[in-house]
DNA sequence: GATGAATGAGCTTTCATTCAT
DNA sequence: TATGAATGAAAGCTCATTCAT
């Protein structure tokens, strides 16, 4: 469909070029029609964008929340480890999505900005939230500090791994990520004794 | 001095818009004259960035310089410990700038991407040459491979830590920095012992 | 019917935008329909707005009619002031076609402008030859010279009241009916002779 | 200077075709300038027609303030008839003015309805209070109300042939103009008396 | 050093129109 | 009858850049 093909050409593009460097006419050649063509679709370039945004946005939290479904019934351990694989597997996977997510961080364009401060807030606690009973369930004698102190760990490294990707090639981040599983185990050890 | 105030505002705009996004004339106000002026001392845009950009990088390198050179004679602990510090301290202290670099990793400016790529390379050389340098002072007896993960280690948490600054408050980022400070610390002794 | 419909539409869009500035989407919306409809009704936008023009020159042709033959039996006094206020009475009551006609009179589009002028014309023409013969038929030795002359004052007041109508509100348009038929008054008094 | 030569160009333009049909193109070409010059001079079109509009406004307000002021001296027979001079005078001889005057009063732009408006009414007003100042001061007797009336009769008659000015040819508004400065008269026998 | 005036290139957007369905 | 999808043309406007002063 058109319509797809167009918000998959902007995503590309805005990971690309950043909001203003990319271009109504390049998304519209990308996508093999003209630029007119595009506000038969879409209002204008901020719509066009937005549901972009949104697609990216719901991608990722699909993708996280596929794995976690995929590993809440093993071993905490594990779960951790697929979790941060993950996060490399869906980052490298999905480049544009993920070049697009860091301008759209710092966005100029106040309904952009918005709509990933709200997204990066709501991921947040939803993550939070499922580890808190993933592993209290698993933990029953645990306090809940503890635990909380666990998720902020996993989270800070879950960041690093995520500038990783960013700024390494592939063999380097290989190496990255297995640090991340270790630290990660560091802190399971630490935290949960022995 | 003009060229000075020049070279700020346009840190100031790519930091609030982008590349594409500062224009000249934005920056011009900014400072105070009209856009044809910049011309006098800059031959176009894109001088006008890089010289931006490579004020930014050396900012932060000399930054980094300091702090290594104020705490290199000190326990190895507090090296790190100080320096993840100082990642924090500089990229809160000067926003605009970390907010440029972010949209300079990925841009479309080839110029500017490849500045950026190898500072990159030329700071992470000799960080961990200098890293090197002084553990290895410390602990003669040190494989030189064991120093290299600490170093690694050490990367990979600033990673985290700088991303942090990025998306977090100041008090999540306190905490952030405490987190980073620890996992340093559980990751010194556990690769040189007790 | 929506050819109708559409007709209407065009008036009221006429009034408010002007020819260039009332829009084929504007219209549609108006009565319904997508813009690609109006052209199994309408060849292109100037044929619609021709329809349009016609409609609203045999609209006022009609209304000026029926109050002539209204009044044309009773005594030339009334049937001046009947005329008057019909004029009134028509502009008022239909605002739209009178302001799509103001922009008509000096409008860009040949066929348009032509249309007007020639209905002008026409109009003016008929309204001669039977003021001509009613007024004749009732003061049968009045010298042709001297009805054209009463004509050309009734003529002459009539604009007047017409531009008041686009520029004056109800109260003062009300006043300026009645200073139209005072002076259409003292101009038959004049003319016939007491 | 190019920017008045803009404004006249504009005038033009907004005679011929409209605010919508006015395009900035056609006015750059007929200043000899590129369509983006005009932006270094006006902020947008709307500023463009701005000036325009007010250009021709305060033309007009001083195009009467003079014959005004030529004749309030004399006879008040003869200021009216000069007054009625200068209304065909005017708008015979700024025709691009008069013919944007018209569509201005029903433009869609909200800037410009409510700058003619505004006007409308602060020209009428000064035109009642000088009328009334002169007049009194000749007719020392007079009723105020008589001269109010008095002056509403000339406005009435001026609005007749403002009309005729955009609607008939040289001959006919000539032949108008005698018919409004004898209608003039008659209606001043009638209020001073004989 | 600085700018007023100008421009080419290109941007987003609008709009009348087409045509297969 | 009606429209979904598309487009050519042109609109208003922005912007980096130039150059004489």
């Amino acid at each position: 469909m058109t319509k797809n093909k167009l918000v998959q050409a902007t995503i590309k593009n805005f990971a690309a070029y950043g909001y203003q460097g990319a271009t109504m006419s390049r998304i519209a050649k990308d996508v093999g029609i003209k630029p007119a063509s595009i506000y038969y679709f879409f209002a204008n370039k901020e719509a066009l964008f937005q549901e972009a945004v949104h697609l990216i946005l719901s991608h990722h939290f699909s993708m996280m929340k596929k794995t976690f479904e995929q590993y809440r019934e093993g071993e905490v351990h594990q779960l951790f480890s697929e979790l941060l694989r993950s996060i490399v597997a869906y980052h490298t996977g999905y480049m544009d999505e993920t070049k697009a997510y860091i301008t759209m961080v710092n966005s100029p364009i106040p309904n952009i900005k918005k709509d990933v401060g709200d997204y990066l807030q709501e991921y947040n606690q939803w993550l939070v939230e499922q580890l808190m009973l993933t592993i209290q369930e698993k933990y029953p004698g645990l306090e809940e500090q503890a635990v909380n102190r666990l998720i902020e760990y996993f989270i800070f490294i879950g960041n690093g791994l995520f500038w990783a990707v960013v700024i390494y090639e592939a063999e380097t981040l290989q190496n990255n990520l297995e640090m991340a599983m270790e630290l990660m185990d560091q802190c399971l050890y630490q935290i949960m004794g022995e």
